[in-house]
DNA sequence: TCAATCAATCAAAACGTTTTGCTAAGTTGG
DNA sequence: CCAACTTAGCAAAACGTTTTGATTGATTGA
């Protein structure tokens, strides 16, 4: 790798006229100029970003925390994010924290020792990781994404409002009896989508507290056992006192497994039993029957994300402060819709 | 944040017996091991990875370039990529290069910039990119993954066994009419795939002119439109001469939108028509109809890419050369196996 | 007792940049 | 013709590390 002292003694000129002819800080003329670039495209000469990073502030480098990038939502949210950070000239460091806390605290502290200019942060764990309050402490910009955490800027959906659309849409169309597969218990988004639909329920007049809890991880496996295990109590049973009509997951993984199991189980969706997904990833409109969910506005989340972060890491894109001179929260709240889809209906009669 | 300097002041010694106590290089009396210990607890100091990457050889970051995060096999093979490049103590830089040519050339540049230690490409596109010859040509080790390309050390599955199977099977099942949905034309897995299908038609008895080809774009939307614009050719029509009654795909997202299309068209499948995908991600076992696919060993895939790369980059873990003292070039081949499932069967009477 | 060895530590160079103070011309204006 | 600029370029410091040669006392061996 040619280093800039290569390209000055080629050209004949110091360390510090190449790099003005680079930067474009100082006056050259035209003659070195033309010299200058020539030689640098002779040799090949690409500027070492860690010697940059070292001496200038910025490392244009952020840090990307997810919880599990084989979840169709994560990735597509990271695709978009990793777009949208390029286009803007910075790399993005790739962090699959896989739910665990201690892997969580282990990327958190490589990044900082990587320097990056700022974090963009998936919590998927319950509580809010020392490991981050101590990087926040330092000083990094943090944006976090789909959960809303106090004292720190975020992009995150209206999960409860999505819960209450899903609520409502169900208690008119007839149902009565409901079994909500949740993700992990006491997460945030899982907890305010919960209450949304308990929300929508009530609203709508149907009996919120008839609806069966089960928890789990956010994943197809989840939702593919769990409905096993419920039929095994007869809970779909045709004669049963309180069938359950419709299944409502916390998310599309959720919702895909227990399609599956549903299938096995020859109830029909959504003859039998109708099904409700949250998150709106593409394959829910590819499925048979496709699923009826709550679309995130995945894109506009990753944009709104980077956007952020760059504007706390950026000097001079005026950034809000509050009056203390320090940088102010920002919550960003995207709306969802429910996207009715053929794997909800009416509750067999 | 507190540099080494700072540590050195507080505990009273050389900011080289700090770094000697880290790196235990030379001996330092337990006496001031234990004070420089405390002091950098007590400031929380965290070495200047970018400091360490230029005096050093090591940067200890590898590079990931992926054609499309949002494809659930290229997110799951990059997540297990991820975790074993952490493990072995390496962050991995993210890019999508989303099948561009220009993109790869820009990120490949950035990389090179950031002084990787190694990279781990995917292609995605056709013709090897002049950007990534240069940064061979500049001592950069790179694993190509999933496309054998000459003089490069890569992990790949074989993909013309894998469509050889699909062939054998669907001529043994009693096909004799196919489609192929292919990937981008030209590209060298899906023409190895291809190749393979042709192949184990034939030595079934089949005659492998009788498939119509369409290549596209490895999306679900691919499959989709290409069945609805078939079937508008009345290509599955139960009167048609040379009715077709196998659709292979050359990956499991274009089955997938061909799924869903020939679901919208009131074909039965297997009933109707079979169909068959490539790649065997999580969500071909999702389905209904499960999807017969290839599946490859993702994981498998991903590890080897690491450890490959890896044993090229640390040193004295024997990575062979050749009499030349060049690295040798090494082709981890790894196998597919059919899975059969719901969505392939005998064709209609 | 003296040279040789050893343990523990320090000082300085190096890595590849950017930034800044400086110098040596050349140019202007009165 | 000289002071005051301007232009073009150079040299050196700084960024935070690691590495290595040097230094100091203490310990050994004969």
């Amino acid at each position: 790798m040619a280093t800039i002292k290569d390209v000055a003694r080629a050209a004949g000129v110091s360390v510090s006229t190449v790099s003005h002819v680079l930067s474009g800080n100082r006056p050259i003329s035209e003659a070195t100029r033309l010299r200058v670039m020539d030689t640098i495209a002779r040799l090949g000469y690409r500027p070492n970003l860690l010697a940059q990073g070292l001496v200038g502030k910025s490392t244009c480098s952020l840090g990307l925390l997810v919880p599990d990038l084989a979840n169709p939502f994560f990735s597509s949210v990271a695709e978009t994010i990793e777009i949208a950070a390029h286009d803007r000239g910075y790399s993005l460091i790739l962090c699959n924290t896989n739910l665990d806390p201690a892997r969580e605290a282990d990327y958190l502290a490589v990044l900082l020792s990587r320097q990056v200019d700022g974090l963009i942060y998936f919590p998927g764990t319950r509580v809010p990781n020392p490991a981050l309050t101590e990087a926040i402490a330092g000083g990094v910009p943090v944006v976090v994404v789909d959960e809303r955490i106090d004292n720190l800027s975020g992009v995150f959906v209206d999960n409860f409002d999505g819960g209450r659309q899903v609520g409502t849409f169900l208690a008119q169309l007839g149902h009565r009896s409901f079994l909500f597969l949740g993700g992990p218990e006491g997460l945030p988004t899982v907890i305010d989508r919960l209450n949304g639909v308990r929300t929508g329920l009530g609203t709508a007049g149907a009996p919120a507290d008839a609806m069966r809890l089960h928890f789990g991880e956010y994943r197809a496996s989840h939702g593919y056992e769990t409905i096993h295990a419920c039929a095994r109590e007869g809970m779909f049973a045709r004669e049963a006192a309180q069938r359950v009509t419709v299944v409502i997951a916390a998310n599309d993984m959720i919702a895909l497994g227990a399609l599956r199991a549903l299938r096995e189980l020859n109830l029909r969706v959504p003859h039998d039993c109708s099904l409700v997904g949250f998150d709106g990833i593409d394959l829910t409109a590819l499925v048979t029957p496709s699923l009826t969910t709550v679309q995130q506005p995945s894109g506009k989340v990753a944009t709104s994300a980077v956007q952020l972060l760059l504007s706390r890491i950026e000097p001079g894109n005026g950034h809000m402060r509050d009056e203390n001179g320090r940088f102010s929260v920002s919550h960003i709240i995207l709306p969802v819709s429910l996207v009715v889809r053929e794997s909800a209906a009416a509750p067999p009669a």
